[in-house]
Formats: C-alpha cells, sequence, structure tokens
DNA sequence: GGCCGCATGTAATCTGTTACATGATTCT
DNA sequence: AGAATCATGTAACAGATTACATGCGGCC
C-alpha cells in the first residue's frame, strides 16, 4: 500500500518487541525503552525519534494505532502490533545476526526478547548464532593463515578471531547454566 | 577564522593520518583508503564523501590545498596537512580510545599509523589504550559483582566483560613478537 | 565503438540530533 | 511560586548514502 523501504533495521526491532507484549502508548514504550535495568543498556533512544520511529513503522504497515482520549490530559495513541508487525518481528527474532559489528547491540536485543519467551526460544537463538559465529571464526582463521604474520592485515584479523572467540564462549556460558528462571 | 565544529570524530583522522606522509589529491587518497591491504580493511568511505570530508578539514584549517594544472585533465587539487592539523593528528594517535565501541575501527585505524612511525609510538599507544582497558574490566567487574547473575544486565556485562579480556589480550600479543620491521 | 581509468564534484534523499513548543496536573 | 510529570510532537540542522554529471585519453 506504499513504497513501503523494505528494512527496518536497527533499534525499530526493539520496539515492535517490546509492543508484543501489549499495545502501549508512546510515552509509557519510552520509559520501557530507557530503564536501565534492561534494553536501556544496550540500545539508547532520544524521545524525539520515538515518535518518528513510531510513524514509520505505523506506515509500514507493523503498527496499529487507536486514540485514547483522557480526561485533562493529551488523548494517548495506543500502538498495538498487526499480524504483519508480529511476524516480521519472529522472523528478527529466530535470525542469528551476519556479522560481529552486530553482536553488542542487535544480538543482545534478540537475547533480551528471546529470553522472554523461554528458555527454547533462547537455545534456538543461540544455536544459530554459533553456527554462524564458528563460520566467521573459520573464515578468519583461513584468511590469516594466508597472510605474512608480521603484517597489519594479519593483526586486524587477530583482532577480530579473538573477539568472535569470545562470543563465542559468551554463547556457550549462556546455554550452560540453570538459567531459565529470572526476567 | 569559522564557526570551526569543533571534532573531527571519523574516518577523519584517517584522511590526516594518510596526508600525513606526504601531500595528496583527492583520488590518490581514494586509492590508499579503499586498499584491501591496509586501512580498507577497517574504514571504508565513499568517493563523493571524501570530496565532502576534504572540503570540510580546509574549513577547519588542517588542511592547505593547491592547484595543479594538467595538461588535458582536470586540474588536481593536492591536499596538504597544515601546522594545526599536523598537531591534531598527534594527539589523536597518541590518545586511546575511550569506549569499547570504537576499538574495532578507530583504534585499529591509530595502530595503522602508529606502526608507519616506529615501534615507539605503537608501543606507546598500545600503552596507554591497556591502561584504559584494564580501567573498562575493573569497572565491569564492579558492576557486575553487584548485579544478580541470572538477570538480564549481568549477562550483558559478562560478554561486555569477555570483549575487553580479548582485546587486552590481543593488546599484549601486539607488544611481544619481533614486530618492529614490515610495513 | 565502447568501456575503463583519471579526477573532480553536485543534488537529492534519508536518518539522526538538538532544541523548542504546548498545556494541564501534581508535588515541594 | 516553581519544578517535575504526563504526552504529544515540530523545526532546524548535521551527516551519510545514493545517484548522477562531466570530459578526456587509452586500450581491446
Amino acid at each position: 500500500m506504499c513504497p513501503l523501504p523494505v528494512t527496518p533495521l536497527t533499534i525499530e526491532w526493539s520496539l515492535l518487541g517490546i509492543l508484543a507484549e501489549r499495545p502501549m502508548h508512546g510515552y509509557e514504550l519510552y520509559q520501557q525503552l530507557v530503564a536501565p535495568t534492561g534494553l536501556g543498556l544496550v540500545w539508547r533512544i532520544k524521545q524525539s525519534q520515538l515518535y518518528a520511529l513510531l510513524a514509520r513503522l505505523e506506515e509500514r504497515g507493523y503498527l496499529r494505532v487507536t486514540q485514547e482520549s483522557q480526561a485533562s490530559r493529551p488523548p494517548r495513541k495506543i500502538h498495538a502490533l498487526t499480524p504483519e508487525g508480529q511476524r516480521a518481528l519472529d522472523d528478527w527474532l529466530r535470525a542469528p545476526v551476519q556479522h560481529g559489528r552486530d553482536f553488542r547491540m542487535e544480538f543482545l536485543a534478540k537475547v533480551y526478547f528471546a529470553r522472554r519467551q523461554g528458555a527454547a526460544a533462547l537455545a534456538a537463538l543461540c544455536a544459530a548464532q554459533e553456527v554462524a559465529c564458528s563460520a566467521w571464526e573459520a573464515q578468519l582463521q583461513d584468511t590469516l593463515a594466508a597472510l605474512d604474520p608480521a603484517s597489519y592485515e594479519a593483526l586486524v584479523y587477530r583482532f577480530r578471531l579473538g573477539q568472535v572467540q569470545a562470543m563465542r564462549e559468551w554463547l556457550r556460558s549462556l546455554a550452560v547454566p540453570g538459567d531459565e528462571g529470572g526476567v
């Protein structure tokens, strides 16, 4: 129904994720997002940008908005996921990230939502990501083997290798403990 | 002589770094930058953006530009560092990065230039960065100790801790080998 | 004849940041 | 009286990305 610029690719996924639990108005969503105890730890947003993103998500058909009047307060706009929004979110949640640079924010956000869905969802996500990570590692090892070990390139690849190995170790630590209960 | 928006904070440093070795025109600079054997590995730029950045650096007083006419080719603009540009570059090169997120691009670029200046410059940079990293690590350990180990926050901090530890290990590996010769 | 290399950019678009605007209510 | 909370945004600016523009010379 619109040009639909195909891919949401930032913090917008987190908005969908929060709205999946229950519909909310913008201000409340913002409170959730900046809470230092959860997602606010990995993704930040300005209040003014939030309203812009919500408008975009609505245009894209991922959200439906309804107004709720209040006595002596500005009316609230309640944002709810549409079926398309839900499906897009589910797809995103199951997919591993494809680049190391997307780990520290995007993947940690996925983990945030996967945990809320339960231990099985989390385990599936981690398994998928582990596959991706081990492919990266193999690729890095190969490239590295072909390089002069004293070159700048080799040094860069050794750095990336160390980062990826640390990611994999952390992924394994997620799977291990009796870690299914806590929020 | 202008408003001067204070801080260059991206790939612009790399432009200054390359021009510090010798003055160059934009097109040649671009070739250097995209070479897959060097900086092109960590920082990418579009050709059209390069010209915009060069203009900005000139306005800021870090570069001086002179034209060089050619027979039957568009004239070249040769960009050379000014003393202010050189000083800004030196300051940048000596300073460690202050956030983990700046490691994979910005710090690796610093290493690229520090290596060209010699083993001493590289060692100094690494030592400074090691101090910063060990402070991050201590901070993360402290925060982590105060958290419920089953919480999302703890999981995030454990991830960051792993990344920082891998950075430190890599920093140590840079200092070790007989690694002063190869460009 | 057509494409690649040389060498420069401009224009349009998109995204994010900063600052400001509104206006009632409740807290201190 | 003044500040903070609730709840929405708009406007102006800064930055990056994408696409397009120009024009010659040499190579296949």
